[in-house]
DNA sequence: ACTATATGAGAACGAACGTTCTCCGGCAAG
DNA sequence: CTTGCCGGAGAACGTTCGTTCTCATATAGT
């Protein structure tokens, strides 16, 4: 029962391995054999740990949603003030579309490649897209807004996102953030004049 | 040389016939064998006239955006007033989200699927991506408005799009639309308080 | 009628892939 | 040292798929 690794280390280090190249080059352009390979670990073992392929699709969404809220709430937490962390997340955009390997959110890839065949990759889209929001609401409503101003922001990041990855520029993280400070003003603005 | 049907008919019915398989199931989870009996062609025919997969599925994303602008120009046009051409587009997206067999735009489906080994998807994807937000900003311009709304309502779209696709829900469009309204108030609104 | 070309139906081929199996070496227990 | 189990390396298997080939048939030209 004792190995030298764990396993939870060893999952880890194959999801890794699995998740930079599902997401850099496509889930089904990555074969098995390669994330062997990739992580090191026999095939044996890559399958005592996760069973199937589709396990391995399951955890590597299921680590790019704690990585991708992991980012968010540090750029948001490092923001003074409500308003200010409304905007953040634009901020958050910005530095995430000017990493070398950005490829666009993996899970509208994912979505695209696999979502007509595997049930699971929807339903992980769809929680990953709704907690956004959910975290979007949170913080317009501290800010004294309301959701409909989260969902507006929420439309221009998920925007933002493909539009940075298929023109292959960081530039619509700038954009999206003045549009959004545009609707942050007409909301919050609306609100303070009515307090 | 003379044939029961043109070539240009017996293209458009490939075309056709795969570009539906394509859309909804994913370009890799669908094989030359079904386009041929989808098409009712022999597989002589269809590598006589295409080539290749990849000529298919650039084919294909041709024949997506010709009908992409088909649909917007159609809608756009039955809009009075260029305030009013401008908030059409969410109106279209309206229209288009409900179809029941809509599932998310094709170029970012397939650019997530295939982008990474594909250089002429990512070419395809860019070069629509761009005619649209050139088109916008061509109605903008005609508004009265600049670049810049233009750029922020691309987004708007294209957030509602991925949206709309992975929650299964139209609604994004409709709010799309509603902050369209206020970034287009905001624009233009000061606009002609300058003028 | 005869030849030559073209066509359709589908078999065949070669590669890739997900998954399982074989074989062998190492190691712990007795 | 022997026995038995565990794990690694990778061969093997069965399937799928893009593409090409075979062969029988139909048709056009002379």
């Amino acid at each position: 029962m004792s190995h030298d690794e764990s396993e939870d280390e060893l999952r880890r280090q194959i999801l890794d391995a699995a998740g930079e190249m599902f997401y850099s080059r496509g889930i089904q352009n990555v074969g098995m054999d390669e994330i062997r390979d990739a992580a090191g670990v026999s095939l044996k073992r890559l399958y005592r740990l996760f069973g199937s392929k589709d396990e391995l699709i399951a955890g590597h969404l299921a680590l790019s949603d704690e990585r991708f809220h992991a980012g968010l709430t540090k750029h948001v937490d490092a923001a003074d003030g409500q308003h200010d962390k409304l905007l953040a997340v634009f901020d958050w955009l910005a530095s995430w579309f000017a990493e070398d390997d950005f490829r666009g959110c993996a899970f509208i890839n994912c979505y695209g490649e696999l979502g007509a065949t595997n049930a699971a990759v929807v339903d992980a889209a769809r929680a990953h897209k709704q907690a956004v929001r959910d975290r979007l609401t949170r913080l317009a409503t501290e800010a004294g807004s309301g959701d409909e101003l989260a969902e507006h922001l929420a439309l221009l990041a998920e925007g933002a996102i493909t539009t940075a990855a298929i023109s292959g520029s960081p530039q619509p993280a700038r954009q999206a953030r003045k549009a959004a400070a545009t609707l942050v003003q007409a909301a919050l603005g609306a609100a303070s004049h009515r307090t």
